[in-house]
DNA sequence: AAAAATACTTGCTAAAGACAACTATTTTTA
DNA sequence: TAAAAATAGTTGTCTTTAGCAAGTATTTTT
């Protein structure tokens, strides 16, 4: 493989990652952590999670996944209720609050996102979402 | 600003936050934490670097890099010295050791990236970089 | 010369996370 | 179908990572 290519794309590497941790470190001062945000994300995207299907996408230690939907929970941000068919199972779904607050965040992390970019002109952000658009597409093929 | 291209970025930076996050994972693997590869990045990288200059770069809390450093000096991949010049002042470079041990976590780097692009054909891979060349280029612009 | 700033260190604490052992339930298999 | 294995989740204990505040030593500013 072309030594060349593996460079520009480990340098990009390097400064996005700084980009986006400044973007989440933002999320940090929302008085969320960063895994529950990812968790209270989960929950808002699909209905009836599961610690399981949340450890799906976060791949976290179960032990401590299982702390944290306690603390969610204790902060009634969700809910979980035993399921009927599977007495092993918790289904885990948001409150309102949880729902609230899911989009107080998403609409910080937006904000975020634009303050970003907001030194490009619009032809420029235009520019930037059509190539992280193509790049997304070139990765996805698996 | 529009939100189109608020929700193209977002989505990319989640999507690529992954691809990132199991590269990064990889080198936890090697032994040294993420901010102590990074330290030793930024010593292998200029010479006689201190623990402010790192920390103009990693922006950790100065207490815990100061703790981070003696770590690397008790693990001998970085020695330490008192500048002449400014006595407050201590000079950090790598050891033999420590540059050897930085190119191996160079090398394993390069080789989860290239993992994550075998996928793609020679000239798919000379578009990603391409591609991310111009995004970098776009957000350097500050 | 005194005050302020800089460079770094140390004590204390909390958060984040890993590991292993455990309960409860369901599924597999012999 | 009873025993074994697998699945889902919890709890105890420990380490790592990190942040805050107060400290020392030195240099710069006033």
């Amino acid at each position: 493989m072309d030594e060349k290519v593996v460079k520009e794309i480990r340098a990009f590497n390097r400064s996005y990652v700084r980009t986006i941790g400044l973007l989440q470190n933002s999320i940090l001062n929302s008085g969320y952590s960063l895994t529950e945000a990812h968790i209270l994300n989960e929950v808002n995207s699909k209905q009836d999670s599961t610690a399981t299907s949340i450890n799906q996408e976060l791949k976290l230690d179960e032990g401590y996944l299982s702390r944290v939907i306690k603390k969610l929970i204790s902060k009634s941000l969700i809910i979980k209720e035993q399921s009927l068919t599977d007495k092993r199972v918790f289904v885990i779904n948001p409150t309102d609050k949880g729902i609230n607050e899911y989009q107080k965040l998403d609409k910080l992390a937006s904000k975020m996102v634009k303050n970003n970019m907001e030194h490009l002109s619009h032809i420029q952000q235009i520019e930037l979402a059509d190539l992280l658009g193509k790049v997304k597409a070139l990765l996805k093929k698996e």
